[in-house]
DNA sequence: TATTGTTATACTCTATAACTATA
DNA sequence: TATAGTTATAGAGTATAACAATA
């Protein structure tokens, strides 16, 4: 793939970081584009189904996805007519439907998990004492940012 | 934010330094849909802009952006009616456009970099002796990777 | 013959607003 | 009154196929 990020500030301390994180941030997004590809599902689908780790409400579906509550109707459906969801009515609250995987989805949920869920290939290459290392530094640059 | 990132697999050495990485995607991936957003751009059309560092062929640009051909027309079309691009018609081969910025697109280019390519927030807490670790261990991480 | 960019078509996503049924 | 989900609508992205101009 002759796919290339966009160069500039590479050259603060934090900056070079920075530059390392995208080309990451990069792979990983063109790995997650080719799952879904490959498992013949609009990314958008990807993603509500890799959120769908357990029963979700519609509107926490789309609180979840960043979008609009209309939105997750129309991405329901077609997960639906699919066969990957259903849709089962709330029983506290009856306004409520919850999405939920069947097995069809299930399966395609481990299929998508597979190739986008694993580590990437690079950090096979470091010690436990390297990952170790890393962990921690990164625990601090997660943690600083307003955890969401 | 509510918006949490799907849970499963931190337990490995490896997974857990995955974990963490997929959180600072999603922060850096809100950040970037937030910006085009401010901006009224669509993501893919920001996308296009991040990736207009200099002038580029139309195929070149769906390269890079990973869509069709045909994909390209269009969203250069939407650009350019906003006036962010220009095409100019290739000396060398007849065949191509060449997309580059007007000056608005240039602008608009850096308002997009101040709020997407700053390095993330939590990267200002550490030492440049830990920026350092962090550097070289990410460097073996993005370089085991299959460079594209 | 192959490539560049365009057009046409069809499907999906997305935001907005209006509607219903619940609460 | 407010919330959950739907419908209707409009603008945009995306893939595919077919086409003209150029290589």
């Amino acid at each position: 793939m002759s796919r290339t990020t966009i160069p500039e500030q590479a050259e603060a301390p934090a900056g070079e970081v920075w530059a390392l994180l995208r080309t990451l941030f990069g792979q990983q997004r063109r790995r997650f584009l080719s799952a879904a590809s490959e498992l013949d599902l609009h990314p958008a689908q990807a993603g509500a189904m890799l959120q769908l780790a357990s029963s979700l409400p519609m509107h926490r579906l789309a609180t979840l996805l960043g979008c609009d509550n209309s939105n997750v109707t129309g991405l329901v459906d077609r997960l639906e007519a699919r066969g990957f969801v259903s849709r089962e009515p709330g029983v506290e609250d009856r306004r409520v439907k919850h999405v939920v995987l069947t097995d069809a989805g299930r399966q395609m949920r481990a299929e998508l998990l597979v190739r986008v869920g694993a580590p990437a290939d690079g950090l096979n290459g470091l010690t436990n004492a390297e990952l170790g290392q890393l962990r921690d530094l990164l625990r601090r640059v997660v943690g600083a940012d307003s955890g969401d």
